[in-house]
DNA sequence: TAATAACATATAAAAATAGTAGGAATTGGC
DNA sequence: GCCAATTCCTACTATTTTTATATGTTATTA
């Protein structure tokens, strides 16, 4: 249980692109070269946040990547979404073990599992890519300050 | 971001031993016939909580494991801990990538991070393995009546 | 037309997950 | 005292997921 480096990766990637005055493309060297990560491997994470229309392209020299909503309407949710192949919690129908449990339809545990994957679900919603850039701007004042 | 299939597996073989009389104590092999799972698996989970002292354990002919708190008071989070190695929230101080980011220091997105976690801590432990006792005889009586 | 950068696919290395195998130690019942 | 049941312990294996890297193609701009 926990939030893979790959969303990390992603939020500290996506953290970049709004940072940037709107309209303004930024390439994955660029990104990499500022926050310290492994391009080829931002580039698939890329082509994932892209299919889900989180940010759009722009090809050849001076191109790179926009965000396609501000970054307070871009949830944690949204990025892991893309990102990670399946958000969602642990459900008993899902068949992650060679042992079928409830074959097909809802097992005891089900309402369980479920309430708790509702809830992860809105927490994730409810948080958005422009409380990160927050935070770090009250560090980085911090810092100046102290 | 999933719950994994060992806290699945070791919640189903809990509440088996919460459904237990009190002071009787439960073999696997008895666990792992009526919730249909390996057996072998099982054991080692069972290991880790015995360590985390969530159960007990007696030796021998008629041994078995018993609950050491009510189910009450035993949180998925509680379990969670014991079976997963580690749970926590995604932390850019963990080494979790060969990339170092933040080298030591908590960086600017720590606090995000941090904040995540300490609710999704919060959050596990109030949720408790009565709950999920209830939820199954809830849905035996919907299907009795049904 | 040369440099830049997205796009695409395949491969590889490492780590985590899920499960198995075999045996030693302990206990209860006959 | 013996046998069966059971925990306890270690090691091994297989599979899947994660985290990349490599290589080449296509599009764009200066």
């Amino acid at each position: 249980m926990q939030i893979s480096t790959k969303t990390g990766y992603a939020v500290r990637a996506l953290a970049e692109l709004a940072r940037q005055p709107a309209g303004e493309p930024v390439s994955i060297t660029a990104i990499c070269r500022r926050q310290n990560l492994p391009p080829k491997y931002i580039e698939q994470l890329f082509r994932k946040l892209k299919h889900r229309k989180l940010i759009s392209s722009k090809h050849g020299a001076r191109g790179g990547y926009i965000l396609n909503r501000p970054a307070s309407q871009l949830s944690l949710k949204d990025i892991m979404e893309a990102v990670e192949d399946d958000f969602s919690g642990y459900c008993c129908l899902g068949a992650n073990s060679h042992i079928e449990y409830c074959q097909g339809s809802p097992c005891a545990f089900y309402d369980f599992w479920n309430d708790i994957r509702k809830h992860q679900e809105e927490y994730f919603s409810s948080l958005k890519l422009d409380q990160v850039i927050n935070y770090q701007e009250t560090e980085n004042e911090a810092n100046i300050s102290g």
